[in-house]
DNA sequence: AAATTCGCCAACCGCGTGTAG
DNA sequence: TCTACACGCGGTTGGCGAATT
């Protein structure tokens, strides 16, 4: 069956609302309430249909409709709510007063959306991007080749940077698809209680060739004291069984090099929790803390912020995520003591998580 | 100065869902 | 249970001003 748009009719104006058409809506809304949609135009002598009134209503003459450019504080709600709830724009705007979907849409897709991507995530998942990763040489060599044309730099400190860059690309690949397996893996656990991992169980196996080959590339020239010698270190606690501690710390961990000055303990601890329990992060109590070498503190290394874990998941969430908030003490996800509010979920108040959930 | 491209955003379109008869 | 209606939602479009060539 199917119903016809309610536009078709002939004769209904379409387009640009005019002052008078919106002091006709608003008169006749002010002193009569909307009621319903459908009749609305006629009683209102507007040459609409209902659905245009209401849409015009809702996204422009409401008088509660805050207009003007959106605050930090709405955008970091933007985004949390966002690797929450996706693009359910209705859902965020009933916790953006004075916002509509339509608004906040339009602010996501012209806005917040370019800058996740302009960073290496995906604006869906939130998490970094691949593709990104694969390209990232390509992009580097073509910047760096833009340079040269310039004249800025010496040949020489040309292909020393370019090898730097590549280095770092090659190991924050390898990080990822190690991450990547530990996900999926402790994500085919059903209670979470104790899990045994698995990488060869559910990601692919030339993810796992790649990453072994990038790590066989990538640690000749990278030093000892950001990558394990031995292979079987960096595998060996994505493959065993752990219980962890009320931190959800295994012990003792790899450390894989990550950009922005932070070393992130690779493990793949699952809790009895649905969340990754970490303290605050970088304060891994129980795990070496080791600061990458100065060359690899690069311009990259500061645009890419790896540094948030969302509930459930074991690879970095976005940088713009707001990494400060109140503690978790007792939330829905089962945070023991410790336990920051590092997750953005976590920053929202109790019966939204649950209203949410 | 003119033409073209880009970015923003209000408005539209079509589909899904809830509800009354 | 079926049908038609009303509404809400999310994706998309088109117009307009700004920026660039």
């Amino acid at each position: 069956m199917g119903r016809s748009p309610c536009c078709d009719e002939n004769g209904l104006k379409k387009g640009p609302w005019t002052p008078e058409e919106d002091q006709k809506l608003v008169q006749y809304i002010q002193k009569h309430g909307h009621g319903s949609w459908r009749a609305l135009p006629k009683l209102a002598g507007l040459n609409r249909c209902g659905k245009s009134c209401r849409l015009r209503w809702t996204n422009y003459l409401r008088p509660d409709i805050k207009r003007g450019k959106f605050s930090a504080e709405e955008e970091q709600t933007i985004l949390n709510l966002h690797s929450i709830l996706g693009n359910k724009w209705s859902a965020i705007a009933t916790h953006l007063p004075g916002r509509t979907d339509n608004e906040i849409k339009n602010f996501w897709n012209t806005h917040l959306k370019k800058k996740l991507i302009q960073m290496g995530f995906d604006p869906m998942t939130h998490r970094p991007r691949t593709d990104l990763f694969a390209s990232l040489p390509h992009l580097l060599a073509l910047a760096n080749l833009r340079e040269v044309m310039d004249q800025q730099y010496p040949w020489e400190e040309q292909a020393i940077k370019l090898q730097e860059a590549i280095q770092l690309a090659k190991v924050q690949y390898l990080h990822y698809l190690l991450q990547s397996a530990a996900t999926v893996t402790s994500t085919t656990s059903n209670n979470h209680t104790s899990t045994t991992t698995n990488m060869s169980s559910s990601t692919s196996v030339t993810d796992h060739l790649d990453a072994i080959n990038l790590y066989n590339m990538s640690s000749a020239n990278i030093p000892s004291s950001v990558v394990p010698k031995d292979h079987s270190i960096l595998f060996e606690n994505a493959t065993t069984t752990t219980t962890s501690s009320s931190l959800g710390v295994a012990d003792p961990c790899p450390i894989l090099l990550l950009p922005n000055d932070h070393q992130i303990p690779y493990t793949t601890t699952t809790t009895t929790t649905t969340a990754p329990c970490l303290q605050e992060p970088f304060q891994f109590s129980s795990c070496n803390y080791q600061k990458p070498p100065p060359n690899m503190s690069n311009e990259i290394n500061q645009e890419s912020n790896f540094t948030g874990f969302s509930p459930g998941e074991t690879t970095p969430r976005s940088p713009l995520m707001n990494n400060s908030g109140d503690a978790c003490s007792t939330s829905s996800y089962g945070c023991t003591t410790g336990a920051s509010s590092f997750w953005p979920e976590l920053l929202l108040e109790e019966p939204f998580i649950h209203e949410i959930a």
